[in-house]
DNA sequence: TCACCATATAAACATATGTTGATGTATTTA
DNA sequence: TAAATACATCAACATATGTTTATATGGTGA
């Protein structure tokens, strides 16, 4: 399982931070048509998405010549909100609800 | 409003992951306190502070020689939690619950 | 006022990170 | 097989970041 440090680590940066935007919008992109997206050289958005995907928040799918990166929304979820929800709590929250 | 990007940004330190995780289950901590607990020099222990306050995640309370910070969790679940239940939601969440 | 404590800030350094240009690899098409 | 496309990887560089040492600031107590 990634680690919450690895995955804050990768959302720290403005351009994956749009790549994962993207994603979480279009469901599924090759790296050529986030490239256009980005204007940015294709070096630059692999070197993003390997950071994406070592912190587990992302996916490859090859098809053909393509590779079609989709978000991985359960680590979002599981991993990500999790943590920030066991941080953000109230202290009456662990025990009841409504204060 | 805080950004997304700087809170990740911030966040994307294990020192600092420790430090709001301890300011979580503390409520307030004085500086040389958390020092302490990390076994870091204090002007590592305050930079990161600072790091973490530019980001909106924390915020200081004056007192006497001392300053206490704490955790603003209003700012992780309203800028950080929102950001990430956006990116993870699942296309029919949009419209239905359950789906 | 002087010494002490808690903290911030600045300078210096090593390491990490993001971007670019060049090259390598796999797949498709002619 | 050769050329073209999509992508990864590497080397090089500039910039950002984290840590340490030294110094400054402000409150406390003698």
């Amino acid at each position: 399982m990634p680690s919450v440090n690895s995955i804050f680590k990768a959302l720290g940066d403005p351009v994956r931070v749009r790549i994962v935007e993207m994603l979480s919008l279009n469901g599924e992109m090759c790296v050529c048509k986030i490239m256009e997206e980005l204007s940015m050289t294709q070096p630059a958005v692999s070197h993003h998405l390997a950071t994406l995907k070592k912190a587990g928040l992302v996916y490859p799918r090859k098809e053909g010549q393509w590779i079609h990166y989709s978000l991985c929304k359960d680590v979002v979820a599981d991993v990500a909100i999790a943590f920030l929800e066991r941080i953000a709590k109230k202290p009456c929250e662990c025990c009841c609800k409504g204060g």
